[in-house]
RNA sequence: GGGGGAGUGUCCCGAGCGGCAAAGGGGGCGGACUGUAAAUCCGCUGGCUAUGCCUUCGUAGGUUCGAGUCCUACCUCCCCCA
């Protein structure tokens, strides 16, 4: 690890953000100069983010953290052509309707991250349709497009590898990393931007947008990258049962966000801790320095403090203990999420099965709440479910008003009857 | 334009003499063991009003008691020739 003498790229590199940097020392020096604006791109293909954006989101905050100014640029044009880079068919093509609903969902939760407003250092909210949109092709081919070789566009990865793989690349996606590299150039003369980060895979195309400010503006421009972030068993992150790990309450309640976090690995913590938190480098060397079953301590703290990022402190602490009294405690915690039920419905009599799938959605089907009866995966209350056709009705109610209804030893629903 | 090959369980890869809800992986879920971890072992992995019924093998037809498997057309992709 370089020994950078802004605080901007200490800091990112002592928490693990940095992957490559474009001439690094003259960056560090014009971090310590003075206000440095950069971007990142998001795209806008899903109706929230997840956490494969949590850490560009992070790099963003401690951007603005140390002194610069951040820009968070939604992909509203480019998302209508679609990134080939690591893709290995073409994306789906969304229609404009969805993008931007896509995209007025997304921008919420960047408020969290970041401080937004005019002032030198306030986070700027950019959107690159505003420009690609009523971009004129001729003009375009000829203001920016005579500065891409083909030649060399050939031997970017993101386009070798589909060539090789004989898989097809649309002219349409061919044109991404034009468009990418534009918005760096319109960023920087709309902006002053001068610094476009992003994760490593997108490398190529962040030097692209280098290039062709070079070439049409004789501006200086900087790329910095992330690492990829895997789980030290290999896995991408953002993978659960349920599916992706959303940052959206209503998607992923803060309780299973929280404990997405409190079953990291083992081997995971310290980093996730420097990257996906901001607690001082001291205290997570102290979390970090766990051993054994004490390590559970720090996975607390990660899950805390990660969720509070997200959701807020007062979530992150119900979530806590919520999951304190769930495990440790073995009492009913009612801060578990929870879906209604009208009495008289109860009354009438629930099914296991209809209880587990259709109302709770713990499972996907009364088939597989079936599977899980027979291979003891089921509990109401507590206890195991043994017949698949038994029926819930006013006498399972705990005092807690609620019937609280697991899927193996970790995922827990509340049924409350109004 | 001509010749050849391929598209399989909506997570992925991938076997499949005309009797197939369809081999085997990976992934995922559950169980055991643990520390709500990892590793390991075991089970499950299309739906339903369920000893049966329905929907699945690129699309649409056809042959057959019966088709993922055979025939025809179409779509998409790949290879060779021009």
């Amino acid at each position: 690890m370089s020994a950078y003498k802004s605080e901007f790229l200490r800091v990112l590199a002592e928490r693990g953000f940095i992957h490559q940097v474009s001439e690094p020392d003259q960056l560090d020096a014009r971090a310590r100069a003075g206000v440095i604006t950069g971007y990142i791109g998001f795209d806008c293909t899903a109706a929230s983010l997840h956490v494969g954006s949590l850490l560009p989101i992070m790099m963003l905050h401690w951007m603005q953290r140390t002194g610069h100014r951040p820009i968070v640029l939604m992909g509203g044009g480019t998302t209508r052509v679609g990134d080939p880079s690591g893709k290995d068919e073409s994306r789906r093509i969304l229609t404009d309707a969805a993008i931007g609903e896509n995209l007025r969902a997304i921008r919420g939760i960047f408020d969290k991250f970041l401080t937004f407003g005019d002032g030198p250092r306030d986070a700027v909210m950019a959107n690159n349709a505003d420009w690609l949109n009523s971009l004129n092709y001729i003009d375009f081919l000829r203001d920016v497009g005579r500065h891409f070789s083909i030649n060399r566009m050939l031997a970017f990865d993101s386009v070798k590898t589909r060539l090789e793989r004989q898989q097809e690349l649309s002219f349409l996606e061919f044109n991404y990393m034009i468009l990418q590299a534009y918005d760096f150039v319109e960023l920087h003369e709309r902006h002053g931007c001068h610094l476009q980060m992003g994760g490593s895979d997108q490398w190529g195309n962040i030097i692209n947008g280098i290039e062709l400010g070079r070439r049409m503006l004789g501006a200086q421009l900087f790329a910095l990258t992330s690492p990829l972030i895997t789980t030290s068993s290999g896995a991408k992150m953002g993978k659960t049962a349920a599916g992706a790990v959303w940052l959206d309450a209503d998607l992923l309640s803060p309780y299973a966000y929280w404990q997405y976090w409190r079953n990291t690995e083992d081997g995971d913590v310290e980093r996730f801790l420097r990257l996906f938190t901001v607690l001082s480098i001291d205290d997570i060397a102290r979390l970090a320095a766990l051993r054994g079953q004490e390590i559970n301590e720090a996975k607390k703290t990660l899950a805390s403090e990660a969720t509070a990022l997200v959701h807020g402190r007062d979530a992150a602490a119900a979530a806590e203990t919520a999951a304190r009294q769930t495990f440790e405690e073995g009492v009913f915690a009612r801060a578990l999420p929870s879906v209604e039920i009208a009495l008289a419905d109860l009354e009438k009599g629930l099914g296991v099965l209809a209880a587990f799938s259709e109302k709770a959605g713990l499972v996907a089907s009364n088939s597989e709440a079936r599977r899980q009866v027979k291979a003891g995966g089921l509990k109401v209350n507590d206890t195991t479910v043994t017949d698949e056709k038994m029926i819930l009705g006013p006498r399972h109610v705990t005092q807690d008003g609620v019937i609280k209804l697991s899927l193996g030893r970790k995922r827990h629903m509340l049924i409350k009857p109004v």
